[in-house]
DNA sequence: ACGCGGGGATCTATTATTGGC
DNA sequence: TGCCAATAATAGATCCCCGCG
């Protein structure tokens, strides 16, 4: 009946000042990095650490100082490429800060449940909360929440009082465009995403002006919800469009889509029509044919919003992170228009060919 | 200079306690539910809840108790779909169980980062560890770490010791690969997934399982890493494989990267092969041609997961779950083999045609 | 002044004990 | 006995003050 010691207790302060022979306030000041111990001191404590793989009490720590050292995340939507790649890398890049990140993600953003979020989040103590949403309505939902610690979100929109990390649709969207007019398209279509993802909205805002830059017209754009069905839907109208010889598509998914609809019409991409997605997913370069499209980096805003996140932590009204420009990959989705070999109309944009490379990456200026 | 309460410090027990006129043990009582509570007064008590929006310290309640109602997930990988998925569900099963989740992602699984995210984990005193990983590396790698938590792996494997949650992976090639052969092809060849994954080496299994019982030849199978670049790769050889007339292959990703390279090589799928994948990714209907393949229920395998957990968490030695059967949907990808219009040779499999609906499913007996 | 020890208070809940109506 | 108050111990750290070489 001697089990006094075979219960695994796990070992706390006191034993390691115990086996290094010091006080428990010089083991936290080891812990801490404090000044004012010595060298050989530092090393007997942090042998004994080591010895009795001690690990400090989260819970404890957070009790006292009031600073959890974890995030709070919340995603909603399905896991499409570009969120899912975002997250894995915020995660990695907190991990390296050090911090824990507690998830909550929603397949829909319904104001209760993303409450329900919220209050889950914060009584783990979350020192701070970073929203990557598919829509829009998810972050009016947030900000109509008293938070009581310091917000970030994934939003392209940018609106004022509110920490925001993106990358620069607008841009990228303009980027794609200038390429369709360069090769020498005049009818260019859209479609868009839905209407309540800011992403969605900074492209065809770039789409309208670098059509408008251009001089041509633009039509009424298409609405799909990111998905490839979407695309296809849409695809199948837009076959009956004798006019439109390129489609500029809010995202790769919807452009296989509607790459999918406009074969089974028996058009040609890109002999008849042309098209150039957005997100460059892994998939994109195997699609028939391979797609031209925006590349978007993820790894970058997944390291931009743990960035912000610090800055905004030491001071709370630290400026927003410039936005990254996304770049263009061309392959072999967008060619010159039917009926004519290659004449651009816009001779400051170089025009590719679909002979050129597979895959050659332009970053913008 | 009379700031006593304009800090807005947030409520304790105690502050519940006096509002509503009870000992903060009371207040206690009714947070855990226990008895010799009056109705009245636990009223009283949940009121003063309400008004001072209380939410009890997680990290108090952590520190006495032990217990942190936290899970740990690790993932391994970038973000594909399935693992992706599988998370997603899992947290928000786990919210249900309200249980919080703090996650550790990383992309590559060598040992080291594994350990650290183990012990950062750890340290937030996490009830039990989940490991959704895209290579078994990575499980070996944890098993070799004393946890000191109970630990509960995605793995089709299923090692003696180690609670295990899947998907019936054999299960679904076998459907795949029946498929095939009822289609009368009687040269399926496979590209199998990175073979340090069991997920791979149980389809393999079930390719090899079908063929055998087939009377079929299992010719020599070609190794890939999931991604659509190796379909293209091993497409390419593959194309001048005059015999072949099928493939089953490891994934929808690479299933899109070997039609890519079929159709460069002048071969029409499924006139001239077919090709038969595995998930059923939302991209995997607009193909070119629509992708016949086998489709995962990663809702209720991310549902199985916390089901699995929270029976450990009770019983140490609960049993593992049974695992779902995938289910086979037949698009366009696969036909009857070249030069023989439609004569299956295995009758007790059902067979389909290209002219059949564009997505029936059929689950699996 | 540096390097430490000793002895507290503190954070917020759980849990137990005693005791009163 | 049922319902509750009062008091205290406990979890494991941080942090502050004082004091001693």
């Amino acid at each position: 009946m001697t089990n006094e010691d075979d219960k695994a207790r796990v070992a706390n302060i006191f034993d390691v000042a115990r086996l290094a022979g010091v006080s428990h306030q010089t083991v936290s000041r080891v812990l801490n990095d404090l000044p004012n111990v010595r060298p050989a001191t530092r090393e007997r404590v942090e042998k004994a650490i080591k010895q009795l793989r001690y690990t400090p009490s989260q819970a404890a720590r957070a009790l006292v100082t009031r600073r959890s050292r974890t995030i709070g995340l919340i995603t909603t939507g399905g896991p499409d490429f570009g969120p899912s790649s975002t997250a894995l890398h915020f995660n990695d890049a907190a991990r390296d800060a050090r911090y824990a990140v507690s998830m909550a993600s929603m397949l829909d953003s319904d104001p209760a449940s993303l409450r329900a979020a919220v209050e889950l989040l914060l009584r783990q103590n979350v020192e701070a909360i970073v929203l990557i949403a598919a829509h829009a309505g998810a972050l009016e939902a947030i900000l109509s929440i008293e938070l009581g610690v310091p917000f970030i979100a994934v939003d392209a929109g940018g609106r004022p009082g509110v920490h925001s990390v993106a990358l620069d649709q607008y841009a990228g969207a303009r980027a794609a465009v200038d390429h369709l007019v360069g090769l020498g398209h005049r009818e260019i279509r859209h479609i868009s995403g839905p209407l309540d993802s800011t992403d969605a909205t900074e492209r065809l805002r770039g789409w309208r002006d670098s059509l408008a830059a251009a001089g041509l017209p633009a039509r009424e754009h298409l609405v799909g919800d990111w998905t490839p069905a979407s695309g296809y839907r849409h695809g199948l109208a837009l076959a009956a469009d004798r006019d439109m010889t390129a489609v500029f598509v809010g995202n790769d998914q919807m452009s296989l889509g509607l790459i999918h609809a406009l074969s089974s019409a028996g058009l040609s991409v890109p002999a008849d029509v042309s098209v150039i997605g957005f997100d460059d997913i892994p998939e994109a370069e195997h699609f028939a044919p391979p797609l031209t499209t925006i590349r978007q980096d993820f790894d970058g805003l997944g390291r931009d919003i743990m960035t912000e996140l610090l800055a905004v932590l030491r001071d709370e009204d630290a400026a927003d992170l410039p936005r990254i420009l996304p770049s263009l990959v061309v392959r072999e989705s967008a060619g010159p228009p039917r009926g004519r070999a290659a004449d651009p109309i816009d001779s400051d944009t170089t025009p590719e060919t679909a002979s050129a490379p597979a895959a050659a990456r332009q970053p913008l200026g």
